[in-house]
DNA sequence: AATCATTCTGAAAGCGCTTTCATGTAAGCA
DNA sequence: TGCTTACATGAAAGCGCTTTCAGAATGATT
């Protein structure tokens, strides 16, 4: 910057309030300096900004895991929304451990993150009480709980996937089976179990201690809980997944068992990610808005930064309807 | 620092030091500064570390995209590395975008990354001009090409793809189209069709323009291409696909068409992603050694940034030999 | 032309840490 | 015991930038 400044012929005051409040510097001497920024190569230290700044331009997101079908849906045009505002995002992965999650928090607030994006309600109260103590705004994203006193942007898993099984009794299925992530410390998955429940109960109906599969999230491992279901002595008309990842394993899973989907047994996914538009047959799931979050989120966490008071956000989902499921088979 | 210096009783020299080079400090000072740090929650000022030490313990990805299923297998292996020495993580991604890339690359300098991993090695001048001035290490994955002169961690693209090409010789195809990525800007793209086109030609073969089709990394848009493929008068009787994605796709739309694969038609895939291998039926594909690639580059980076010489390294890919392909129906 | 309001600019302090450097203190040896 | 050597520590200088603050330049108004 120092060169800069002797470079264009003005202090590196003046530098300084060139990139970051041009409409203070007079034009003809912006021009000089965007030129010498521009002959020069000079690339601002970021470092040095953030510590005379008190901002470092960085947004975090801490998610479960970083490589599902998930990630680009959301992290993408999340990182090109806040992008566009001057700020970069940086990603990390708690892999579904709670120490973990506390241990990257850790390292993002280190590196100075101005706003967070975290997944889900279910967080540990150190994680909660660093980001106020740090001041740093923050957004839940993927949940929406009455209980919950942090600011959220999502839907609720469980009204979403009791959406499912209405849709599934509505054509007539009885005997739900459902497949779900790890419910144990996640509260999306466990909200999801729930609103399940919920409906088959509100219609008279179980969902049988049997007929719930907690797998990791993993094709190997959904195809395997799958074939686990589909193999007994009497296996369910529909199997609910918890995720898409499930449904697309299932419905591989299926065809190497030698069964038709949905004329054997009908299959649903969660999330609608690209792929459920895609497999053959097409994949009935429940869509989450999942660029809408994001470009709340991005909105939410500016908006703090701004200084604005913002609140939180509850989206809808929606059913859609594809080849993979249909009303249960007449009973031979 | 301050206040846990003054609560540890030591001079904020000594708790730098504690931080940094544990080994100077004597036992029980250690012990009084880190239970110091744990009862006050101390969180290190990243910014302010990265501008007295220069270093910032950061390294930056810079991918074509971040949506992909390669994302997980080269990125999550990367990040725990990285992160057991104590190095974050921060990636981003061009949109397969010359001009993007120079700017994202400006963003991750300016944040002050360490090292670099890029993806391939076509990439403008100006890139490694800034890389270079400012003395930042960087890694060229996913390519291997003798001409260039830059560090590289990969596999050759073009004698991968001839590995496919030859296999489906061997096997006793002669009409074999092919479905890449867009070529243009992209050498592993063009390197792939390259060697395919080489393999052909080395048995007698041609690659003929109409059954080269280029589409984007896109499932929808790979099935398209597939249809386009199958439903003329003369389709080919196997399709090598430059990626996963689109023999995934290609899966679905031949079950759309009615074509059984291999029966009707040979599909190869590249890369063997988590989906090869559970698709129905599943994927022969060229396994790229993504895991692998990681590890080195993490090495090479971390070697370069503790003063080492290190090089560039090549790696070997396997052809995984699945269901999906098999010997040309004889003539009818 | 003189005054005042307004817009711009540069000097300088300091953001929170690391890292020399000089000093002090303990251990090793004759 | 006196000397050297190794180790441990604190004071203080800065890393490259932003941002106050005071003052200079410009423009508007009488």
């Amino acid at each position: 910057m120092q060169d800069v400044a002797h470079f264009a012929g003005v202090s590196p005051a003046t530098v300084s309030r060139c990139i970051n409040q041009p409409h203070l510097v007079r034009e003809d001497r912006r021009q000089r300096i965007e030129a010498a920024i521009a002959e020069l190569g000079y690339v601002p230290h970021g470092a040095a900004r953030a510590l005379a700044s008190k901002r470092s331009l960085t947004i975090g997101a801490l998610f479960p895991r970083l490589d599902s079908l998930l990630f680009g849906s959301f992290i993408a045009p999340l990182q090109r929304l806040l992008q566009a505002e001057g700020y970069t995002l940086v990603v990390a992965s708690s892999d579904y451990d709670d120490a973990t999650e506390e241990q990257q928090l850790a390292a993002l607030v280190a590196n100075g993150i101005d706003g967070l994006v975290l997944v889900g309600t279910s967080h540990r109260p150190e994680v909660f009480e660093l980001l106020e103590r740090k001041g740093i705004p923050f957004a839940l994203a993927w949940a929406w709980d009455e209980d919950c006193a942090h600011p959220q942007i999502g839907f609720c898993n469980a009204t979403a996937a009791g959406s499912v099984a209405n849709y599934l009794l509505d054509i007539g299925h009885r005997r739900i089976a459902m497949i779900s992530g790890p419910a144990d410390g996640n509260d999306r998955a466990s909200a999801r179990i729930e609103g399940v429940r919920r409906a088959l109960a509100a219609r008279g109906c179980v969902l049988r201690p049997e007929d719930l599969l907690e797998c990791p999230f993993d094709l190997k491992e959904g195809g395997k809980a799958f074939r686990r279901l589909m193999t007994r002595d009497d296996p369910p008309g529909a199997v609910l997944c918890g995720s898409d990842v499930f449904a697309i394993s299932a419905l591989f899973e299926a065809r190497r068992l030698g069964l038709s989907v949905p004329e054997d047994v009908s299959v649903t996914g969660f999330d609608d990610t690209d792929m459920a538009s895609c497999v053959s047959p097409t994949l009935t799931t429940l869509r989450t808005p999942r660029a809408e979050m994001a470009s709340l989120s991005a909105e939410y966490l500016l908006g703090r930064l701004a200084g604005k008071d913002m609140s939180s956000r509850q989206l809808e989902t929606e059913l859609i309807l594809r080849e993979s499921s249909a009303p249960p088979k007449a009973r031979t």
